[in-house]
DNA sequence: TAGATTGTTAATCGATTAACAATC
DNA sequence: TAGATTGTTAATCGATTAACAATC
């Protein structure tokens, strides 16, 4: 089993070597693919071997062979189709930034409570009621969510996404959500992350002696 | 200096035990503010004990003491004027649902290319054109952007930000900056984070046998 | 061939966990 | 007092880093 970082890792060299493929480059380094990533050499060398792919010393990685090992380890047999719940604005942000970027992951259907949202097409998703829900993800095979709802009732839709077979979520909403064993839960918390920046970024700032 | 994770878990601390205490919660006890971080007691203990604050065996911790010593650990003498890059459909939802969170922590200016959201008010925050980025920075005292414009405009947008003095950034673009020494950068990469619920959550699924 | 890069093992580093005396 | 919880040290765990023979 892989740690979170080196799927991550992972996740972020094939869209990197994806992007290399489409300017020509046949083969990569692992300390040029560290350099694009933010990584070393040893954790790209470290993170390729884990899949099983192997370079030669003078050539390097194939990236497209590369592109196509990563998929296979990354890529679950498990449906990629997601259901967004909540069409607020950090909602309508995910719908049209992310759901385009990548054709392995897509977001298939949209739920919310506003009336004036329900039954809409919003950047190309339809917006439903959360009574079709749990008919939606069955239909639809929804084995994701991302909870983009306010956090009073992102508990709420945790329980009922539960119930209705959801295998992962991405979580926004600042709060922890309580779930079931066999249910991954991962949460993007945008003011932790800034109150870190601001930490470190002033730890940072002492040290050069800029402030203080 | 502590750990990045310790940094993320005394802010949600602080986050958790300020909702306690508007519920009048006057004491917690380390398994307590755990259960509802998502961490384990010997975490809480280990966290608390880094910032040198104490709590006494019979009673746990004082909530209201509490929150003042992670205050005093975390606030950095920085300022807390942070600036927001790029008001799309991202920069509007951490506008709006991200802004007004904390008191220590404040947007207070905007900057965009597109001339019809330039000298706009947005969700309470006037978007700037990008000539007036180092002035406003110097005058407002700003340590800290949000970049949440499209990949290709984040390097040049960081290399102005890195200029003009800035100490961290929090960066929403899919994309590795480069910055000097003394800047702080953290990504949130949202495409990264729903492969990675994919990928673990397949795992999962596996192991309880619900697919494959 | 010579040299850079690979796969792979061992060493290091740091965070988490366990353990336990001190204490309210 | 008895008992749960604390601060603190030691043990464990896992990831990163270093090292190096194999190899194209």
């Amino acid at each position: 089993m892989p740690s979170e970082r080196t799927v991550e890792r992972l996740s972020l060299y094939r869209h990197l070597l994806s992007r290399a493929l489409t300017e020509g480059a046949a083969h990569v380094h692992s300390h040029q693919l560290a350099g694009m990533a933010g990584a070393t050499a040893a954790q790209v060398r470290h993170d390729v071997m884990s899949i099983g792919y192997s370079g030669t010393p003078t050539q390097g990685y194939e990236v497209e062979k590369l592109i196509e090992s990563i998929g296979e380890f990354l890529d679950t047999p498990l449906s990629r189709n997601i259901a967004l719940m909540g069409v607020g604005n950090l909602g309508r942000a995910i719908l049209s930034d992310f759901a385009v970027r990548r054709p392995t992951l897509k977001i298939v259907a949209a739920f919310d409570v506003e009336p004036d949202r329900v039954n809409r097409v919003i950047h190309g998703c339809r917006c439903h009621s959360l009574e079709e829900l749990q008919q939606i993800i069955w239909t639809q095979q929804i084995a994701i969510a991302i909870i983009a709802v306010p956090a009073s009732e992102a508990q709420p839709i945790a329980d009922t996404l539960c119930e209705a077979g959801i295998c992962g979520m991405l979580n926004f909403a600042p709060v922890r959500l309580q779930v079931p064993q066999g249910v991954f839960v991962d949460d993007v918390n945008i003011t932790i992350a800034l109150e870190k920046v601001s930490y470190f970024a002033g730890r940072k700032a002492l040290d050069r002696g800029r402030i203080g």
